[in-house]
DNA sequence: AGTACCACCTGACGGC
DNA sequence: TGCCGTCAGGTGGTAC
């Protein structure tokens, strides 16, 4: 579930393998990833060009190509990067797979094919298209409390909205909640300021404590502190709170886990 | 503007 | 054993 702070690893990591590096060759395993553009589209775009540096908004990691273009990557809800020398440690549900003149590669993988990968000249006017709202790590309180403002409904919908905030999916917003002690249908008009200064607090750390710990690879919930919903985000699992028993509830269209005892409904 | 619902996709899992 | 429905969840489209 590659939410931002998995995104921003993800980033790392691609900053850390596959910058600077000239791409010989790519390798399209599945054409679905690809949406407004082709295989050999993009082989042609990529063939002797390099990647210079990364940018992250929300979910989207956009790597700016050495002529100016940009590589956008989506991660849908399996996607992650793998960087490798030996052709035998090529992952399963490898989609895309770029060759480097060092001998090396990188996959793009996603078991669903949810995600999506393209090519763009301008990295404005794809977030504009998208109508992606402002990045929720790179938007400060003033800015948080003032989209607050002329919102609506759930506040869970409101975290999930990419519209609203980008970066924030279903399973990083119940623990938002939790941690602003906020039932996932709250009213977002019904929060006062100090609770709208919480959920904003609430938002920062958990994102950042996610990035700290390591998002993005396996066993988060095992290196998140113990007091986080997310290491018992199951069915009939106790709070860590309260020992209360955990419940879900339908939000959004999604399944949200809760504490009704911690996170009592506000109306 | 916000919500509900569907589709996309694949694999895991429980029921029978 | 094996088939089938359901669920996981990010996104985008539609209808209301």
């Amino acid at each position: 579930m590659p939410e931002l702070p998995d995104v921003e690893i993800y980033k790392r990591y691609l900053d850390a393998t596959a910058l600077h590096k000239t791409i010989t060759a790519i390798e399209v395993g599945s054409a679905a990833i690809l949406r407004a553009t082709s295989g050999r589209m993009l082989a042609q775009a990529l063939r002797g060009r390099s990647m210079e540096r990364t940018w992250r908004h929300g979910k989207h990691l956009l790597a700016a190509l050495d002529d100016g273009r940009w590589l956008t990557l989506h991660f849908g809800m399996t996607g992650r990067l793998k960087y490798f020398k030996d052709l035998k440690d090529d992952p399963a549900y490898d989609r895309l797979r770029f060759d480097f003149a060092n001998g090396y590669h990188l996959a793009y993988e996603s078991r669903r094919l949810l995600g999506e990968v393209g090519l763009i000249e301008d990295p404005g006017a794809f977030l504009a298209a998208r109508r992606l709202g402002p990045d929720a790590m790179a938007l400060d309180r003033a800015r948080f409390l003032e989209r607050m403002r002329g919102r609506r409904g759930q506040v869970k919908s409101a975290l999930m909205d990419q519209h609203f905030l980008a970066g924030i999916g279903n399973v990083y917003s119940d623990e938002i909640l939790f941690r602003a002690r906020l039932h996932p249908k709250t009213p977002v008009q019904h929060l006062d300021d100090a609770q709208r200064s919480d959920l904003y607090r609430a938002m920062r750390e958990v994102l950042q404590t996610a990035i700290d710990r390591g998002a993005g690879r396996d066993g988060l919930a095992d290196r998140l502190p113990p007091s986080y919903l997310l290491p018992h985000r199951e069915r009939g699992a106790a709070c860590p709170r309260c020992g209360g028993e955990i419940r879900t509830l339908s939000c959004a269209g999604r399944t949200a886990y809760y504490c009704p005892r911690c996170q009592p409904i506000a109306t």
